[in-house]
DNA sequence: TATTGTTATACTCTATAACTATA
DNA sequence: TATAGTTATAGAGTATAACAATA
């Protein structure tokens, strides 16, 4: 049928789709994706806003807004940090935290739609390929760690 | 070493790092990733704005103000539809071309980097899979398809 | 001095609603 | 009436630079 695509294509390809995934389960929850992003992130447990940088790749102040609007709805609050009173920590409130597992489940079901077709062979060696990328690319990130959330 | 990671994760997390590698390389364009992707989706002709939003899933405000910003910089222009008086449709300048090639051929570089340490059989097994899976989600679309433009 | 975070500012991106012009 | 596109408006997202407070 279609030609057969090149990896980075196909690459390219599947991240707008799990972008437009993304993109419309946070808005089924009235939030925007960095907004959903941002909360996943703090699920493991409450971060500091150099840190949240760091791991969104954004700015400090692109956090500090980013931050201000989500705490607007009290989905967010800034604690202080005992240890350094210059900073301070940025955890879920009951909503947040609501709002953040239902966002992540949402769009792993969706995922998991998507790929249902797949063979457990291949669903396994894909994400064995994947993450090893992904490992590979950012050694050391966390934006969107399911597994160490529940397990 | 690290737990094995469930395909929709692994998904999400190579999302992010295509995204990433998309925005850095439109950065070193002088290009928004948006601005980017919208040239790429003109390479193999000239598009009308309603296809335009379909293609990347906008509003037509919004693809006007993209192609705004983007004709701003001379890098498309506004041709008049012959048929259709209503319409207009979006063509690449020289330069729109060559930054739009450029941008593409950055990420597939990058993208061809990050995965050459895997297996041929792996590489053709994922770009089929991944394709496939596009392919199935989106029936129809083409934002980023070199093959066509090239070939 | 270096680091944590915020403010000020200026764009870009996006959607909704109302509009114009053509079909 | 329906469709192609623009305008008006408002809010979100982002970066750079300058700043405050603490380390």
């Amino acid at each position: 049928m279609s030609e057969p695509m090149d990896l980075a294509t196909a690459l390219v390809r599947l991240s707008h789709l799990v972008q437009r995934v993304f993109t419309e389960v946070s808005r089924d929850h009235e939030l925007t994706q960095q907004q959903a992003q941002l909360l996943c992130a703090l699920i493991a447990g409450p971060v500091g806003m150099t840190e949240l940088g760091r791991t969104l790749h954004l700015e400090k102040s692109s956090i500090t807004g980013l931050v201000d609007r989500v705490e607007r709805r009290g989905l967010v609050t800034r604690v202080r940090d005992d240890h350094d009173r210059r900073a301070c920590r940025i955890a879920l409130t009951e909503k947040g935290a609501e709002l953040g597992e239902r966002s992540h489940e949402g769009v792993v079901e969706r995922l998991d739609e998507l790929t249902a077709d797949l063979p457990a062979g291949t669903r396994e060696l894909l994400a064995a390929a994947l993450s090893g990328l992904t490992t590979q690319a950012d050694a050391g990130r966390q934006v969107f760690e399911p597994a160490n959330v529940r397990a």
